[in-house]
DNA sequence: TTGTTTGGTAAACACTGTTTAGTACATTTG
DNA sequence: CAAATGTACTAAACAGTGTTTACCAAACAA
């Protein structure tokens, strides 16, 4: 019986088109301004007709957040032909900080909105996507350690302090508190800063 | 003419009454049910009403945003008398993870929301709240300096570098990221980090 | 050709921040 | 003191939000 086969694929053809709009007026407006009614605008259905692919907003803006580190892994995999590890880690940083300042909407919904979460909560799952992509960090840690640039054994709290810095630094940057240095250097304070912090972790 | 001061110090008195219900309502039932409408119900006046006394939301955000900042500076306060400028240093983080963790609306008003960022933007003024708290940890950390605890001597990159790490710990918490590690030890995990994080500054 | 399931929607519900027009009262002026 | 002005306040509306319900028409199965 083929038809059902048809009606799960057309299915997943709606729950598509409706994550291509809704991640169009995301990108394009943010936010704020990504509501029901707007991606039910933009695909030519009721709104109430989302209801019937996503249960809430929060599912679709999970859907959106699995993207954004799909995005992400993907920036990281660039790091893989560099055979230092230590000069892997320093470059994911990089990597990590870039991401963050020029995908400002994606990030935020990746590590501080709540929604995703709340959907992940309601249906009893896991953030597998953020493990993922903290395993990824792990291995450099671990290869890093190996190669003997850290006496410091405990892969996951090197690992957890690393994020925790580099989350720190982009989120003080997105989200405008950098702003009260006068200056225009946010950028190059940023730099500064993680220069400073390599140091740091070289030593131990 | 004591009639104009009597009108102004009334003006006072409402735009404290009006703060006042907002911080209660902010306070017991999170961000998300700070309504005007609430607020209004609260004091017993129109909706229309506050914005006499506020410009729009976002002003009366900021209000419970400096309030917030004077919380913590007290919380700062209680280091002062630790004489060894390390130790005090090391206190200061302590007390930065202790108010995050126990008011977590708060820190998100202070150091993620948008709403206050905006109140100041329109009205052309610096972030003097966020300012004066980066401040206080600069003075500590140009003692450490003096007190040759570092060999660096960028206070401002230290700062911003301790300052980054420590926020993304905490935003990491607050924000539901440190659930993937399913057991229920995520304190524990914080404090391990912050220990790690005070022997990589150590070394600096 | 029935009967049933399914996909889709109009309309409503209960909210949100904000603005406008108008009222009742306090204050100032002639 | 009375008339004119200024001020504090609000009801109602505007333009949105996420979500649910009741219903319809077309597709499917018997």
């Amino acid at each position: 019986m083929g038809i059902a086969e048809r009606k799960e694929r057309e299915k997943e053809e709606m729950r598509e088109l409706i994550l291509r709009a809704a991640s169009k007026i995301f990108l394009e407006e943010g936010y704020e301004k990504t509501s029901i009614r707007k991606i039910a605008d933009a695909i030519e259905y009721s709104p109430a007709t989302i209801y019937l692919y996503y249960r809430d907003k929060n599912e679709l803006l999970h859907g959106l957040h699995v993207e954004a580190f799909q995005k992400m892994m993907q920036e990281f995999s660039k790091i893989a032909p560099i055979n230092d590890p230590f000069a892997r880690l320093v470059e994911m940083g990089h990597q990590y900080i870039k991401f963050g300042t020029q995908n400002p909407e994606l990030y935020n919904l990746m590590f501080l909105m709540d929604a995703p979460m709340e959907a992940l909560a309601c249906r009893n799952e896991i953030w597998d996507d953020g493990l993922r992509a903290f395993d990824a960090l792990r291995i450099v840690v671990a290869d890093c350690i190996e190669a003997g640039y850290f006496k410091e054994p405990d892969v996951e709290t090197i690992s957890m302090t690393i994020w925790s810095y580099i989350h720190g630094l982009v989120t003080i940057y997105l989200k405008g508190r950098m702003k009260m240095f006068d200056d225009d250097r946010e950028l190059e304070r940023m730099q500064q800063s993680f220069a400073l912090f390599i140091k740091m972790i070289k030593a131990i």
